[in-house]
RNA sequence: GGUCCGUUAGUCUAGAGGCCUAUGACGUCUGCCUGUCACGCAGAAGAUCACGGGUUCGAAUCCCGUACGGACCGCCA
């Protein structure tokens, strides 16, 4: 370490080869222990914790801890019984000669520094200062360091290319809410922050960047979750002349590698299982399924389509079969049934399969003999074996609703490997999915996304649904890790997509004008994708929310309770941007 | 926009209509202690039980509303 006035070394380099030496350490007061008579103090800098000691009753006087201290004085071996195993600098210790405050703290703290992680999240992120001089809380700071540049490194030697895209760019039509600000010159007029550099990466490919990347912030003004925050970081890359596959690799390296490199867990084999949408939503009634649970979900409409069982009648049944839990105490099932209708199920059937080959429970006495023994071919259910079934008049809802109860079922029966990550890729999805609710088609991911078979699919296919697109989602366990796709550079076959979903040619030319006229001019073929950083950090760490890898989080309700943020503006401020604000009160 | 959960000294927490003049631990302050290391011992201070209203003879405790915090649904191409 470099000498400076402040210090001559840092703690973690004192040890016994020291001992005899003058040195000066600087760092915070992490405890004072007095003896009477003996004094001992505790100083933590960055790298580790010295006990240093005094007899001079006064030396250590009126001290708070985490008070910032510079302590010289000369370093001596400790006596072996007073070895401390848990220090690195535990065989010695430093005799105080003097002792100079550079910056007191106060007496009393918001909370306790090395059990931070103990006080509640909001003085944690008030205080996030205090909060990171734990180095329990620092270390999530430290790997996400460590990861970036492992990605960064992995970008260049991949051959990509780091470019950095404008913070201040356009609003965009569908998508995320965007996070605007108001422009001074252009009064009236608004910048919008990137929900994701897409536009930008796309006219890169059009300049002829090959091979872009960047660890680019996205910004989304939408309600936050715990895996969800308003701004938040993706390794942003995209490819020009490149298949579907060729980016999957990609993405598969960049997965495998940080979390074999970062993770103590067992890492699902590369290449990755490929899973369609429509696989997905079927067998895991999710498009982010989590392959730790092993329990699967089997259609059984077809079996049951005659069912005299009112609520199973012309629909969608789905069937969960668990082994071996028909034991299972009444209050058990109920359990399961009270989260069924916790998630808006209007029930849940269920049967037991007993050893003489009949099933017990309410519904069985609705099932004829043929349907009794379709089930128990067809599912493979065991002896002391349960079906559930999940029946909705909408497939969507009955394949989500099955989802749902497979992990609650998973949770419930602790079938999740807390000790894997289970990645796979799931591909395939539509292009467009129908919103009841608004009665019109929507984009299911990505409007840039080429459909399997270009324009031609517009006329292939009679029902818009069926379109497939090259869009795909890394999952890990059942988290959407990230979301790319192969583009779509045809300007015929994107306004046809738009109008779909209800623009006109001119209103996406407009909207879009710069991919528009940019495609224009020759544009390669091109697809990537956007691992979240956050999210991967998240998992290697085994933290419960995003906020947790993040230096200065806001809160959930996307307040920052430290900076005061968001703020109101001061008339003046709002006088030059030519604004006015009116903030309607609820009545 | 909606649903659910929470809010008690600086911090974490006990508390289930009268045992509350509110428990314990940590922290803070004072004193004692020459080998501790989350030192120990003795003592002290520190809480309008988030706020407003209601029910009740009586509310930290039950009800309603508000604020704040969290999880989820909607939303997140």
């Amino acid at each position: 370490m470099k000498e400076n006035i402040y210090r001559t070394h840092h703690c973690i380099d004192i040890d016994k080869k020291m001992v005899g030496k003058r040195v000066i350490v600087s760092g915070w007061i992490e405890n004072i222990r007095d003896h009477g008579g003996v004094l001992f103090l505790d100083l933590r800098d960055n790298t580790e914790t010295l006990q240093t000691v005094s007899n001079d009753d006064s030396l250590f006087v009126g001290l708070a801890k985490e008070s910032v201290v510079k302590l010289t004085g000369t370093i001596r071996e400790r006596s072996k019984d007073t070895y401390n195993v848990r220090l690195k600098t535990g065989e010695v210790e430093m005799l105080v000669e003097h002792l100079e405050v550079l910056s007191p703290s106060l007496h009393e703290l918001p909370f306790n520094i090395m059990t931070s992680k103990e006080a509640s999240e909001e003085l944690r992120l008030k205080y996030r200062y205090l909060d990171l001089r734990n180095e329990k809380v620092r270390d999530n700071f430290k790997l996400r360091s460590d990861v970036l540049h492992f990605l960064r490194n992995k970008m260049y030697d991949l051959g990509f290319m780091e470019v950095q895209t404008p913070i201040l760019t356009a609003s965009s039509p569908e998508g995320a809410r965007d996070f605007v600000v108001p422009s001074r010159n252009f009064k009236g007029k608004f910048y919008a922050l990137p929900q994701a550099p897409q536009i930008y990466k796309e006219l890169l490919m059009v300049g002829g960047v090959e091979k872009y990347f960047q660890i680019a912030p996205c910004f989304r003004d939408e309600d936050a979750r715990a895996d969800r925050t308003l701004e938040f970081y993706q390794l942003d890359f995209e490819m020009s002349y490149v298949t579907e596959e060729e980016v999957l690799e990609i993405g598969e390296e960049i997965f495998y590698d940080t979390f074999k490199k970062f993770s103590n867990k067992i890492v699902s084999p590369r290449p990755f299982r490929r899973i369609s949408y429509h696989e997905a939503m079927e067998t895991y009634g999710t498009d982010k399924p989590d392959l730790r649970n092993p329990l699967l979900i089997q259609d059984v409409s077809e079996i049951l389509k005659d069912t005299t069982f009112g609520p199973f009648k012309k629909s969608y049944i789905k069937a969960i079969v668990v082994s071996n839990i028909g034991d299972k105490s009444n209050s058990w099932f109920n359990e399961i049934v009270e989260y069924a209708s916790s998630i808006g199920m209007p029930g849940i059937g269920y049967l037991t399969l007993m050893s003489d080959g009949s099933f017990k429970g309410p519904i069985d006495k609705f099932l004829s003999e043929k349907e009794r023994d379709d089930l128990v071919k067809n599912t493979g259910i065991t002896n002391n074996g349960v079906i559930f079934f999940i029946a909705n008049k909408r497939l969507l809802t009955a394949q989500k609703q099955a989802g749902q109860i497979r992990s609650e079922l998973g949770r419930k029966l602790d079938l999740i490997d807390n000790n894997r990550l289970e990645l796979c890729i799931v591909k395939d999805f539509p292009m467009f999915l129908y919103d009841d609710e608004h009665r019109k088609y929507e984009f299911c991911h990505n409007p840039f996304s080429l459909p399997h078979g270009g324009i031609s699919d517009y006329d292939k296919y009679e029902d818009v649904l069926d379109i497939l697109a090259y869009q795909y989602d890394f999952v890990c366990n059942g988290n959407e890790m990230a979301s790319g796709a192969i583009r779509n550079h045809d300007l015929d076959s994107l306004a046809k997509g738009f109008s779909v979903v209800g623009y006109t040619r001119e209103e996406v030319e407009e909207k879009f004008s710069s991919i528009f006229t940019a495609f224009k001019y020759g544009c390669p073929p091109h697809g990537g994708m956007a691992p979240g950083i956050d999210r991967i950090l998240m998992l290697i760490k085994d933290e419960p929310n995003l906020r947790e890898v993040q230096a200065f989080p806001t809160n959930a309700s996307g307040a920052d309770n430290m900076m005061g943020s968001p703020s109101i503006l001061t008339k003046t401020q709002l006088k030059e941007l030519g604004i006015k604000v009116e903030v309607k009160k609820d009545e």
